[in-house]
DNA sequence: CGATTTAGTCCACTTAATGGATTTAATATG
DNA sequence: CATATTAAATCCATTAAGTGGACTAAATCG
């Protein structure tokens, strides 16, 4: 339910709304976040101070437009000092970034392990190393690290990662697992909470991507995720676990998946699927051979889209989503798929729809995941900069 | 965006907080409102005092329930003043009903008429006489109508319908029809919003149905479609498209829909196709059958049901629902398409998602839409008191 | 160079919530 | 039966935070 207003948490509050509307508007005089929140300049000014003060915002040169009238001193979001650390674990490697205030990517760490032969615990302590290291070196550039998040491949309730198939985990409690050395690893504080990497994705591109606010982000990797940004905001569900697009139902007498059903969309668009039907071992080799025209590989792709094209028609008119982005390895495979794909949902949609969404690719491929995790602490830090204020 | 807090609007928010705290907790003291809002005692006993002068909220009999110390004075909603008007045009009736702040159902209308063969405005100018009447009604028992909402079969987009294929209608501007004299009819002042009867009937299940908060609501009606509440709120995707269930995608290549596709789940278990299939003319014909274990009917049902489970199975990957909830014709057809709607999702849901949405059906039956609509009035006078009091 | 215009700050005022003291109305107890 | 105890509701002085108008600062225009 909406809580209750009262004196300070509405100052907390509409100090959220001016950094917010900073972040949006880019440089801003005080004059400008006056008249756009609605609030007076006197009350501008003061929070401005307070945000001047958090190292949050900074002034600008000021933009002098050649206006009548003394010129206002634009503030921006400041990235020299607060930051957010994102980290991902995926089927065959460990990722980190540091992402400042302004989305600036300052720092970025990959590492390629096997995480399926590794046990969870083994996988976690080597993630809090390379997450160790990449906070060291973000200390030594000053910045400070106010909170960090994980994406991990499989659906995550409260820290809790029920069965992520792809790593063979099963009930692994990685938010207790990383509360700290009592009990836990040596995590980096405060300590991260852990999210869906489909999830994740979809932040990523929303922040990190095309500019959409309306879309929904589908990323291929060894399952099919997807997830569905409204109005800028993720939609979680019921359990937080929406948006399993690899398992809609594209034939129902289709081959058996390891979901139970048959005929789902991972069955034919799945990276492992696609690979076998193309007779390739990697998305590289894939993509090589359909750069050279090669027919099984093309034939697997038209196939891999055509899928995907029903699915996505499903999921078009349940989420009725504005665009579609595609990510994760359908993004190198987008110039093959797109055509097929195009194809079947616009037979199924144009004569009921009146615009049907657009075909989008990511620009983020793959780390789109880690980017939406730091990115997520940002935006929470934006909301709410008062919890994250060093006390007044 | 969150809009800035200014001093009124502190109070205004913190009026809708009391006041849904008091719709949500029935009869409580003003020193347990407190409690639960982290207000205090004072804040809440002055702005108890502002909503039993508006009328909205009463004084119940004191519930002494024999502990210690002075018994509070509970207060409740009160149903004797404010009341919102909902109406609904279905492809054969139209129908309306007044509803109080309690949620009591005080009044209640319906006319058969066959919406297909009359003009827009012809069957507009009749729902506003009926409309008219209830106003009328609702007055001389002392009621003041707050507002109200419409429930037209088809896609709303700000008052305009763009087609509903099931009246007949295309780009069809309900809203500015019904605006008032000046142009339009004489509409119920103040005039009515308009709103997709799946969406309503999804809202109406909220309010006056089981109690869930988190359910997909499925109204078979000639169309199928379908609502999805999550945390007690509906969603409507970016364009308020959302929940067009009965094009979801159960057979590739079914046979083909209106919508340009082929085997969609309205060729499976749409009304027309469902009765087609059985052999029957109306539902109360099929229904009779089934009781009579009549062969056709229940392969007939059958197949719906298996469809029906299919494009479920799709829907809860996607949106993660807590419960499903069948309306409309499916309600009477319930006994008999519960087995095989079950069937197909448990074996395919149940291997990968820890709980299977219950599969439950709606009490309201075809009552859902109107009560949602004028529920919706109601939510918004609750949530924003202030907008709707007699100014101070 | 003064008039005009706009930005930002200062200050007295208003709104609404707070917290503790007080009053009220019950039950429990000697 | 009078008194203690307990909890609800109200009263009142205080505080936090936003408001609005006056004032100062720094530009451009004529």
């Amino acid at each position: 339910m909406t809580q209750a207003v009262r004196h300070d948490s509405m100052r907390a509050r509409n100090l959220g709304v001016v950094l917010g509307e900073v972040r949006r508007s880019g440089p801003v005089t005080r004059a400008a976040l006056a008249e756009m929140t609605g609030l007076t300049k006197t009350t501008v000014s003061k929070m401005v101070a307070d945000l001047l003060a958090a190292g949050m915002v900074a002034e600008t040169g000021v933009p002098s437009r050649g206006e009548r009238g003394r010129p206002g001193t634009a503030v921006a979001l400041s990235g020299g000092r607060v930051a957010a650390l994102g980290l991902e674990i995926n089927v065959d490697y460990l990722s980190a970034c540091v992402v400042d205030l302004t989305l600036a990517v300052r720092l970025r760490r990959a590492q390629a392990v096997d995480n399926r032969t590794a046990s969870p615990v083994e996988t976690l302590s080597h993630l809090c190393e390379l997450a160790r290291e990449a906070v060291d070196e973000a200390r030594a550039a000053g910045l400070v690290i106010a909170g960090s998040v994980l994406a991990v491949p499989g659906p995550v309730d409260d820290g809790l990662v029920h069965n992520a198939p792809n790593l063979g985990w099963r009930d692994v409690h990685v938010g207790e697992l990383l509360s700290g050395p009592p009990g836990g690893l040596p995590a980096p504080s405060p300590s991260p909470t852990v999210d869906n990497e489909a999830n994740l994705a979809a932040l990523g591109e929303l922040w990190f991507g095309s500019g959409h606010r309306d879309f929904l982000h589908v990323s291929g990797e060894i399952g099919v995720g997807a997830g569905l940004v409204v109005g800028g905001a993720l939609f979680r569900g019921a359990h937080g676990l929406a948006g399993e697009l690899g398992h809609v139902v594209v034939f129902p007498d289709g081959p058996a998946c390891r979901c139970g059903g048959r005929g789902c969309l991972e069955q034919y668009a799945g990276q492992e699927a696609l690979l076998r039907a193309a007779g390739a071992d990697t998305v590289e080799q894939l993509t090589g051979r359909l750069r050279d025209g090669d027919a099984a590989a093309l034939a697997a792709c038209e196939r891999a889209g055509h899928a995907l094209g029903l699915a996505l028609t499903s999921a078009v008119h349940l989420f009725d989503p504005g665009t579609i982005v595609l990510g994760g390895v359908f993004a190198p495979l987008f110039p093959w798929i797109r055509g097929p794909v195009r194809a079947t949902t616009a037979a199924r949609l144009s004569a009921i729809r009146a615009a049907v969404p657009d075909l989008a690719v990511s620009r983020l491929g793959g780390d789109a995941a880690v980017l939406g995790a730091a990115g997520q602490v940002i935006h929470r830090i934006v909301a709410d900069p008062v919890a994250h204020l060093p006390a007044r």
